[in-house]
DNA sequence: TGTACATCAGTGAACGCGCGTTCACTGATGTAC
DNA sequence: TGTACATCAGTGAACGCGCGTTCACTGATGTAC
């Protein structure tokens, strides 16, 4: 059952669409070739025409989030009110992949994580572009203390099977980025 | 080969501290049972005397997480110098179960989620009676944003593959999380 | 305190299962004339 | 443009392997007298 070349085209475009959403949702090792085939409406045996093995999917799954759209933001409190929404914490298919995966990226070859790597070199570029700051460095600074943050936040509301917790993480984190000095909310160097 | 009763209780706590240092190093997928009773100095075939499932290993470790001797600190800097330290990001086996598990721990059942939770809370309250603040509520606002600002980064420093970007990932938190008003340094809301 | 027996912690072979991967086959696509 | 043939994307059975789990057995420990 030979296909056209467009569709080998297209099938490859879905397979990694799939992978995408279904290693956020899971993570690699619970996400079978099987699975993610399935979900690309293909069977197992063909996987092996696209890619050379399935740590080869993972990484080509990374690379491919270069492509994804990301909202545009000329303010990091908007940012940070999306990123630390109930919408993106109960949403892992399509959100952010480095709260789902960056844990488990530590631990694959260094395909994955030279990937991942570029993915977060991006994503304090494109943060330090609209951070607050006095000079470059500063900015810099700011859009990675800020990427920590929200991302560690993002993970621990994940985590918790205590609802109210969940909630009270993000806004506590979010009250707490946007804190101004006055409230003397940040670290024990200014008490 | 019976062994005496007091052997029984040494050797479940050898192999709750085995799957401590296992899980954190390489997460509860890639451990097998095997693996852990090895490392305990038993065989496999004796796991079940002493657990009901993986499933069940995996809830009473992190329930055994409680009894770990964590740093006394006075100081909100201080624990973040050491949590945000080169030797704490390259000793997953004793490091932070949060850093280390809590993405996995999302995806795991009921009994997991409900232990580090519970741990996740102690780890607030520890860190709200040292944080700053006027009073309790920002206190532990303080507690929550920092926790999240020092988990993710810890995590993102694992995850790089590149060890200058890694370095800098806890370096820019360590600064940024200790940086006054001044220094326009945090969010949007400041600027 | 010593002896005889029951208990049961630990062992290692074996199980069923699902995984990643391979492969012979099929039939639609692409190409040569 | 039509026809004949070569190509090769996709299929599904099969593979070897390692996993979690079970179980008959062993022999030291614990207990009863």
């Amino acid at each position: 059952m030979r296909v056209s070349r467009q569709q080998v085209e297209d099938n490859k475009r879905t397979i990694l669409e799939a992978a995408g959403r279904l290693f956020r949702e899971r993570g690699f090792e619970s996400v079978t070739v099987t699975d993610v085939m399935k979900s690309a409406g293909l069977t197992h045996g063909g996987f092996y025409g696209y890619f050379k093995s399935k740590d080869d999917l993972i990484a080509q799954t990374l690379a491919g989030l270069r492509g994804e759209a990301e909202p545009k933001s000329t303010d990091l409190a908007a940012v940070a009110q999306r990123y630390l929404s109930a919408e993106h914490r109960d949403d892992f298919a399509h959100g952010c992949p480095l709260a789902a995966l960056a844990s488990e990226v530590s631990r694959q070859p260094q395909g994955a994580r030279t990937e991942m790597t570029a993915f977060l070199k991006r994503q304090f570029e494109r943060l330090g572009k609209i951070a607050p700051g006095l000079d470059e460095k500063q900015r810099r600074r700011a859009a990675i203390g800020n990427s920590a943050s929200m991302i560690g936040a993002l993970i621990l509301a994940r985590m918790t099977d205590d609802p109210a917790l969940s909630n009270e993480i993000l806004e506590a984190t979010r009250g707490w980025l946007s804190a101004g000095d006055g409230e003397g909310a940040k670290t024990a160097d200014v008490a």
